[in-house]
DNA sequence: CCGACAATAT
DNA sequence: GATATTGTCG
């Protein structure tokens, strides 16, 4: 939005005054990055680490018009904070580095980056980023206003669905993709042929692939996460051939993804109150504080790195939900992760939590992505870790140091949660999960949750986490996450902050991106879920090396069709879990084996279901969100400090 | 066989 | 419209 109005304006030319974000670990190349940039007229802020640049980004999503940062970062990986940015807000990302393998470029650009600049960088190159900015305005608005009208046009004969396409600028090729087919045919009938018979059969399954994910993420947000019902979603989303009940099918997902992260985000919380003390290990996982890392849960759908995933998740955009994390979510792959990397996004496994695992990813949530490339590259791998990112290293750090971390989130601090905030309500809705998850925490002895109350987890759980974890926590938004605690009962679940600042903001953006997150809110419900699974979530898949990549949030991915059909093009995205993905983080580092720390994680995740709970970073997040709606204040009080939240959007 | 996902039923 | 159940598929 910003931008467009200022585009309108004759008066001022968009590129001058452009808002950049401008991240790099290393002064040097900081402030050389600033100076050309200042060059070329932008209004450029900059910051050297890539957890505070997503609480900046959280807490002020309509600030910035787009985001420049390195790949190597110690804090986060670039990319998973592209992921996270992608899935929470929307805004068109460039990746730097010096290093110019093509496999990293790719990666840059699966996850959702709009251009890949290598250092060092030339003025030349920073005179024309701006037109990233124009273009996700575009494509926005394509989207919005008319909608899809494209789309239809091209159903004919496939199907009408794809959706997906326009979006994305970036590189994408291709895709749309949808179905494969097949089968299929098409649509309807087509008469006659033969076919079988008619009717009947065939179906075309409906593929979520990113890009159709972005929509509905997108919809969703703009509604906000306790106005999104099925029939809106779908007039926002303006896709051809899909249906109510395709909607309402995944709506049901999505919000079930929702509250995995939402639980994700608790227990991490909880763990690292447990844990409290003490696991190196977790330390290990998460050299900066762990507020990286934490947030990284929130981004659940992959790539929202530690604060991040969380802000998106609570972030409205970053839901998508309007919660959620994003937006879109991004996410995808499946639980083999490793193996499939591309296709199912969301899937990971969830090692953490011991049984169950499973979580399941969505699909396509998360966010897109790079579409095509995504397929392309399966194997590279998007995934987004949402969640995950945050999760392992959320507690990992926490554990550590909680000190340090709230130390540290002052800091960062800073966003706002403002997003979040925004609402709360009322509660009606559901609670469940919540209800569940605090009786979880309260189980488990195990962990000390400083401070949770145990009556009730649920609200405590906000509290809790805060002040255990919080620190990571609070990296996301406060709000958002922790709210949940309060949640229980009500649920209310609203949250949509994402919106928040301006829904439109996110959205507008958008497209490209992907998906997952963009800003809608989401529901807390809280369901026990957690333990359960978790999602794979939108992201995934990307485990690549990369980092952790499954973490992010991108769902890049690929699809997959979880049916088969489809993979081809589309990507699904997965809502992968984060809490996978956090594990997976944290195995990481000893990949396969897993580290002490990371057992132990599971362990008492296991043990405790607290953990499970925590799993899910959409419960936590959605707890949070709605406990914060309800407490914002109390939380901003304590525990805010640190935390900051921020998360929005995504 | 199981888990994930979308479709379908309630 | 929200949920639960079912059918497919990987």
């Amino acid at each position: 939005m910003t931008v467009e109005t200022r585009m309108g304006d004759p008066g001022d030319q968009f590129p001058v005054g452009m808002r950049v974000l401008a991240v790099d670990d290393d002064p040097t190349c900081l402030l050389v990055l600033e100076t050309l940039l200042r060059r070329c007229q932008y209004h450029v802020t900059t910051t050297s680490q890539a957890t505070m640049a997503l609480k900046m980004l959280r807490e002020n999503k309509d600030k910035f018009d787009l985001v420049i940062s390195d790949v190597h970062m110690p804090d986060m990986d670039g990319f998973k904070l592209l992921e996270l940015v992608g899935l929470e807000m929307d805004l068109p990302v460039i990746m730097l580095s010096a290093n110019g393998d093509p496999k990293l470029v790719m990666k840059g650009i699966t996850h959702g980056a709009c251009d890949y600049l290598l250092k060092p960088v030339r003025i030349e190159e920073l005179k024309n980023i701006w037109q990233h900015v124009i273009r996700r305005k575009k494509f926005d608005a394509k989207d919005r206003n008319k909608g899809i009208s494209q789309d239809k046009a091209h159903s004919g004969s496939g199907n009408g669905l794809k959706s997906a396409g326009t979006g994305n600028s970036d590189q994408n090729g291709k895709m749309n993709k949808r179905r494969k087919d097949q089968d299929e045919e098409d649509e309807e009938n087509e008469n006659g042929h033969e076919n079988d018979d008619p009717s009947t059969q065939k179906k075309p399954r409906v593929v979520w692939s990113v890009e159709l994910h972005r929509k509905f993420v997108a919809a969703v947000n703009q509604l906000g996460i306790d106005k999104a019902v099925p029939k809106k979603i779908l007039d926002l989303m303006n896709v051809e051939k899909l249906t109510r009940e395709n909607v309402a099918s995944h709506l049901q997902k999505y919000r079930l993804y929702l509250k995995r992260i939402s639980c994700v985000t608790n227990q991490q919380a909880h763990m690292v109150a447990a844990l409290g003390s003490a696991d190196p290990s977790y330390l290990r996982m998460s050299p900066l504080g762990g507020l990286g890392h934490l947030q990284t849960l929130n981004s659940v759908f992959r790539s929202f790195p530690p604060s991040g995933m969380i802000g998106r998740l609570n972030t409205p955009a970053g839901l998508g939900v309007h919660g959620l994390p994003s937006s879109g979510i991004p996410p995808l792959g499946h639980g083999q992760n490793l193996n499939n990397s591309m296709n199912d996004p969301l899937k990971f496994p969830s090692t953490m939590v011991g049984g169950n695992q499973n979580a399941s990813a969505i699909q396509g949530m998360p966010v897109s992505i790079g579409f095509n490339q995504l397929r392309q590259n399966k194997a590279i791998t998007s995934v987004e870790d949402l969640n995950t990112g945050i999760d392992d290293k959320t507690l990992l750090a926490i554990p550590n140091k909680l000190t340090d971390l709230r130390a540290r989130t002052p800091l960062v601090g800073v966003t706002n949660n403002s997003l979040m905030l925004e609402t709360h309500t009322q509660g009606t809705q559901g609670s469940r999960g919540y209800e569940n998850l605090s009786s979880v925490a309260s189980q488990h002895p195990e962990f000390p949750l400083p401070f949770l109350d145990h009556g009730r987890c649920s609200d405590d759980w906000s509290t809790a986490v805060q002040s255990s974890g919080i620190h990571p926590i609070s990296s996301y938004p406060s709000t958002q996450c922790f709210r949940q605690s309060a949640i229980p009962s009500t649920d209310n679940m609203h949250l949509k902050p994402l919106h928040v600042g301006n829904p439109s903001a996110a959205s507008s953006i958008d497209s490209v991106t992907d998906m997952p997150s963009q800003g809608p809110t989401f529901t807390n419900t809280p369901s026990q879920i957690c333990s359960n699974a978790l999602f794979q979530g939108w992201d995934d898949h990307n485990q690549d090396d990369n980092f952790q990549s499954m973490n992010s949030l991108i769902p890049v991915n690929g699809a997959v069709g979880p049916s088969g059909h489809a993979p081809i093009n589309d990507l699904d995205y997965n809502y992968g879990d984060l809490l996978q993905m956090k594990h997976a983080e944290v195995t990481k580092s000893a990949k396969e084996k897993p580290n002490q720390g990371y057992i132990m994680d599971q362990q008492k995740a296991q043990h405790s279901r607290t953990t499970n709970s925590l799993g899910s970073l959409e419960d936590l997040v959605s707890a949070m969100m709605k406990q914060e709606q309800n407490k914002v204040k109390l939380m901003e009080g304590e525990f805010m400090c640190d935390s900051y939240s921020g998360g929005t959007s995504m």
